[in-house]
DNA sequence: CGTGGGATTGAGCACACTCAATCGACGTGG
DNA sequence: CCACGTCGATTGAGTGTGCTCAATCCCACG
């Protein structure tokens, strides 16, 4: 693990019941009681812009939750090439894996703050407390679920449809952490984008501009756009339009 | 759930003690004791060659661990498109999604015997036995490495690289089920494995060719092979080798 | 202003796809 | 026993989508 700002362990024993994160996903359904639990298993880890939370070959001692923020996670072939295996953001969780080390890296595309679980620790409490423990499998299976999304998605969609697919997914995704008109502000590159989808950034912007073109969004700045015909979009990432 | 062949509930309290899935996975570093409590929310299931154990759209209110046999997990997009999830054997555990519906459709490629849960009697289970709950995470944490692993090889990953990287996975799943050298039996077609790896039918069974001309492989049936290069293919499949 | 990183756009090329013919193994029936 | 049909695999020829290489643009910084 490099390069990371540690700040503090914790505002008091009422951190984790105040959490910015405490209604997304794994600590979503957790009851109060709960909290000084997880409290004192968890550490409260400022990750700046840039920087990285752990890197592929670190040894895997811990997983964390997003508490805000962007994190990337990304491998690195031996070659160069580099697969983005999804962005993640609050309330996603990160750094569960079966390995001894993790086989991934995650670097911050803003300030993030994340929470931080020894393993062992992380486990016990799972085993102590039953509705974290089925909070928590709910929650492995939605990322099993999202993953076969992608895998579909890089393996038998064409370029068109893997960004609208992506665009669409961010947007669902921003619209269950917060409810803003379809104005989006994306905190990748076009080439992280490309890199997520097994396209070229070339593609990738390619692929906004004729987007752009056909009326289904609005490019404020690159990395600023507006979702226009979500209608569209959906029927583009769902295979349903043609493409051609 | 359509066509099974549903053939008895378990043959005596002993039938998980004596599983053939023993060993594997989910199942693996379990103690005896814990037996009797699988072997009472289990259910042995035969499925025949061709037929279905699950449909994609089916209400998810099972899942299963694989016993013998292989089965194709897959899902069928609106316009036909179809991606192959995976193939499953032997201590593979199948059917754990956090949506009400199975995503995929998991069909039978050989005859099959699978041990069936109730989800919810599943869930109770994890939550009496520590041991048990430890395993299933451990599993689940490994699929989701291995889901990563494809994620990069559809991604970034040429058709020969694929390909390579396919007979690989099946080699040393194979390997780890039955120390047998090398000869190996393939139950899928060329047409499964093209889906499963985002390529035509067409260009697998090209670089199977390929792959027996650079003496890579020999092939003695399409479905029966021999790796007789399995660093050269290892090379391929992590793409260090050049495949122009 | 000038500089630099990212984004866009263009032109040509290559890898995998499409369409099509042939082959081979297997099973059935005359 | 051989002819036939079927299904899957193989191989070939031509095409097209997305890649490569390269020029230009845009905007945020110093």
């Amino acid at each position: 693990m490099v390069s990371i700002g540690v700040r503090g362990g914790g505002y008091g024993p009422s951190r984790c019941l105040q959490c910015e994160a405490r209604l997304r996903q794994l600590c979503a359904g957790l009851p109060d009681e709960l909290m000084p639990a997880l409290n004192a298993i968890s550490t409260s880890l400022k990750v700046s812009k840039g920087e990285t939370l752990f890197l592929e070959g670190d040894e895997a001692r811990h997983s964390f939750n997003v508490v805000n923020g962007y994190l990337r996670l990304a491998r690195v072939g031996i070659d160069g090439r580099r697969q983005v295996m999804g962005f993640v953001s609050t309330g996603d969780f990160v750094g569960h894996t079966r390995k001894d080390a993790y086989s991934i890296s995650a670097e911050a595309l803003t300030d993030v703050t994340v929470c931080r679980f020894e393993r062992g620790a992380f486990e016990d409490l799972l085993v102590r407390f039953p509705v974290f423990e089925r909070e928590f499998n709910r929650m492995t299976a939605g990322m099993l679920d999202d993953m076969q999304d992608q895998l579909f998605t890089l393996g038998r969609k064409n370029a068109l449809e893997r960004v609208a697919s992506f665009l669409l997914s961010y947007v669902e995704r921003q619209e269950e952490i917060q409810c803003n008109g379809h104005e989006l502000w994306l905190p990748m590159t076009r080439a992280d984008i490309a890199d997520s989808l097994g396209l070229t950034l070339e593609t990738v912007s390619r692929a906004f501009s004729r987007l752009k073109n056909e009326g289904i969004l609005e490019i404020e700045q690159a990395h600023t756009i507006r979702i226009l015909d979500r209608e569209g979009l959906e029927d583009l990432a769902s295979g349903e339009a043609e493409t051609v």
